[in-house]
DNA sequence: TGTATACTTCGGCATCTGACGAAGTGACTA
DNA sequence: TAGTCACTTCGTCAGATGCCGAAGTATACA
């Protein structure tokens, strides 16, 4: 139950889920999803954190960077069932597709391109 | 994506929850909803509507009675798997079985004996 | 037609959640 | 070894959510 529960809420916020479908088209560095996403490092990290503690996601340290992926083969399987239900469910939803699109463009862009919002605190 | 968060939404309570696998025994009423979750009677109606807006379960009201029970073939794809989904995952669980074994003793008793505490105000 | 009944809706409070910026952590780099 | 960098954790605030009792609604029955 506390496993199911943890799985749904994970799953019961639109950011999440956006991260969530993004990941599902490919392993991404954390500053690929702050700008895909348009939110602060902090919020990004934290919902990251909520996917990860679900198990619906894995990590990885590569240096300063981290990368985040769906979880494999490993994971038990009211977990892979989720992650199938909803990525049948949403891959084709507008939002995604849109998603999809605009993460061709960030994947295309180097990663210290990307993390420039951290260093430069926003314009006003 | 509004619906899937819909459905997310309305699974990610544990109240909610047990009602739904509760459903999935059969129909009930919801004074034998009240009695099994040990909840106010306006907070029942309240989560059984939130999983109605899901799309999850069904009502039919016969009198005075009202009548829940899971969505059936009528229902999108997205609804039935994750009906599908929850049931396989949480009928094993030991607060759902515990339920299921309530359950026995609440549908051996008479509607009117359960609704009993509509009328009698909690004695302190 | 009036009253009791079964349930829903409303209004309120306490708690949870998501947002951000500031501060902290660990890893490259000069 | 000091500084920069990518990210996480913490503190705080606004809005969402869950709970209840009170009031409202629709049905049965005297």
């Amino acid at each position: 139950m506390r496993d199911f529960l943890t799985i749904t809420k994970a799953l019961s916020d639109e950011t999440r889920v956006r991260a969530l479908v993004a990941l599902g088209r490919g392993e991404l560095c954390v500053c690929q999803l702050v700008e895909l996403l348009e939110l602060a490092p902090s919020t990004v990290s934290r919902h990251l954190e909520l996917l990860h503690q679900a198990g619906l996601i894995e990590r990885r340290k590569q240096g300063r960077w981290h990368y985040y992926r769906l979880a494999g083969r490993g994971a038990p399987p009211v977990v892979r069932e989720a992650i199938r239900w909803a990525l049948r469910n949403l891959e084709q939803e507008q939002a995604a597709v849109a998603d999809a699109d605009r993460l061709c463009c960030i994947r295309g862009q180097a990663l210290e391109e990307l993390t420039a919002c951290y260093r430069t605190p926003t314009p006003s």
